[in-house]
DNA sequence: GAACGTGTCTGAATCGATCCAGATCTGAGA
DNA sequence: TCTCAGATCTGGATCGATTCAGACACGTTC
């Protein structure tokens, strides 16, 4: 038996393709009384709708907005600074009735051919590291994208903080309240080498540790005394850098986290030393996820939601200019697990 | 300018728009040399390769299959028991170059629409509740689907445990271990009331519990004098919910929960309440999740992974004949949270 | 030399809907 | 009575690709 169709429809009721098409679509442009019962034997017959496929291509919009997200895919939900985006998102785009399809993938690899055979009227590109295929492939597939978070490439339209500043409001604090030994703890990859000078249009991480290094040298100080440790991004990576960087002797003073989640396993490598927070040690976060609250973590406020709005906006009426870098504000969140150093 | 397509390539070079499609899609099927001008052509006027709505609506295959989740957004990846599921489903996919499309909404009301609108060969509905108005909106879109974990709906596939049967095992072990004073923790909506006699065919939840109730009335004991308690399927669920069971006096020897979150969280409200477990109080919880091995949780395994791989298979090929319910075994797993009950 | 197979390419039909310009009808207003 | 606006419906063109049957050239084989 053949699917049913628009035309099966017509045919029995004896009207035209269009009309049906209208009692599904446009229903203000027939009767209500024919609509009706073109409704009822489209029931009848096992009319699953119009197939969407074939409206996509017909008008040209699938309604669909593509949110290509990291490699692993529990990010997009174990991360509540990535929910909190994605709520913001889903906000603006309902209106519009459109939706969201979540693109994650075991391997990068895989990102490809995904991102080629979507079916989406745009994308957004969610804190990919620098280099991640997706982004080329993005580049090729010419719909609308914007890049949130990182990396910052040219001639692409960005939404997100600047984290450099930020990065150096933190750390000048922490050296106004006297500290000078101080310890940082960055997230990457194994392997991972952040360009600290190339930073303007690279990663999140270069940026934020490039703010911390222009903070140290205002205040006359060698970025070089500084004791750097790259780590995963998790509770248990932050744990086990800091408890290295604890370590040491003459210890850090104050620990820089270059996020939230990171500067959590660093809150409890202390409590795990006898250290108390922030007598003993400071520590600082970066990104105010909503356990950094709870913890009490000084850190920096991304408007998370909102970033998520700006986002969608710019996907769903793109400006007649082009505005390549949108950058929203940030605030820093002071709490108690920084101050004074202790006495010497 | 016009947007460019296979027509566009095909005038450029010379060739029928036949020719430029096999370019991309049989490369088998025409000369090197001409597919290498082909190809390169394209890529000159920035073609982005073939339309995936055209091709699906051609093909009548979009290569996608849908999974509906329940109303939570964060539940696919939060719960273990999603994540490993997720990925034995996506094992049997990627062979057929076949993708999931994750569905979540932050209503219910919100997912109607999304069925009757997602470009994808067929469905998965995952763990929802009975009457979720998906369910409606899968069977009227008319494309295959399995129903995975719960509930049981006459003459749709289904995949998952016999939970009734398991959760008797469960119930009688602890029985024949002594236990007389039972308490019941499971998860449920606020107001939900399940039906222990509709347990065939209706909820997850049910079927638990009236395997329980099998167990109990099986040892000569009054279903009545069990403690049971509805919460919400969370760590800190079970830990309000199990409070509340462990002040009655006389308490219970043990604590049966419909999951293991439910049963983590158990687990923390006795250590709260000073008591030792097992010796002052058995816990058993169900599904079996990675933190359950870790607490050392007597609970149902399930083969979760295994799971995803049959509702792929079924969907990918679907067999001849109907099988309406596919039942996987399971497994008690007895850890060290449960034991003989204390002395009176 | 006829028949045949293979490699390469083409044109028309098709997937299932929506869009657009226009046909037809009805009732109100001049 | 005639005109006109609005409501209702229609047929054909179109979206961008894939499929299918067949055309053509070129060797091989008997």
């Amino acid at each position: 038996m053949a699917r049913v169709t628009l035309k099966t429809i017509a045919e029995e009721v004896g009207v035209s393709r269009t009309t049906v098409s209208n009692a599904f679509s446009r229903p203000d442009q027939l009767n209500p009384e024919l609509r009706r019962r073109i409704l009822d034997t489209a029931k009848r017959l096992g009319y699953a709708g119009p197939d969407p496929a074939a409206r996509t291509l017909r008008r040209g919009r699938a309604g669909v907005l593509g949110v290509v997200l990291t490699e692993e895919i529990s990010y997009a939900f174990t991360d509540p600074y990535a929910v909190a985006f994605l709520r913001g998102l889903a906000e603006v785009a309902e209106p519009s009735s459109t939706s969201l399809l979540l693109m994650t993938w075991p391997d990068d690899t895989a990102a490809e051919a995904s991102v080629r055979e979507a079916i989406v009227d745009g994308f957004v590109a969610f804190c990919l590291h620098e280099g991640h295929p997706a982004l080329e492939a993005l580049r090729l597939r010419r719909l609308p994208y914007v890049i949130a978070g990182e990396p910052r490439l040219e001639g692409v339209p960005f939404v997100g903080i600047d984290d450099r500043e930020a990065a150096y409001q933190l750390c000048s604090y922490l050296l106004r309240l006297g500290h000078r030994r101080l310890g940082v703890l960055h997230d990457g990859r194994p392997g991972f080498e952040p360009d600290l000078d190339a930073a303007g249009t690279s990663g999140a991480v270069a940026a934020r540790l490039a703010g911390f290094r222009d903070a140290v040298r205002e205040f006359g100080l060698d970025w070089a005394s500084v004791a750097v440790r790259r780590t995963t991004h998790s509770h248990d990576g932050g744990h086990e850098a800091a408890s290295v960087l604890l370590a040491a002797d003459p210890r850090p003073t104050a620990l820089l986290a270059t996020t939230d989640l990171i500067a959590l396993g660093a809150l409890r490598a202390a409590r795990d030393a006898g250290l108390s927070v922030p007598a003993d040690l400071s520590v600082t976060g970066f990104d105010d996820i909503p356990q950094a609250e709870a913890a009490g973590l000084t850190t920096i406020r991304q408007p998370k939601t909102e970033k998520g709005r700006a986002v969608g906006r710019l996907l769903l009426d793109p400006p007649e200019t082009p505005s390549p870098a949108l950058l929203m504000g940030h605030e820093l969140i002071v709490r108690n697990s920084t101050s004074l150093p202790p006495d010497p």
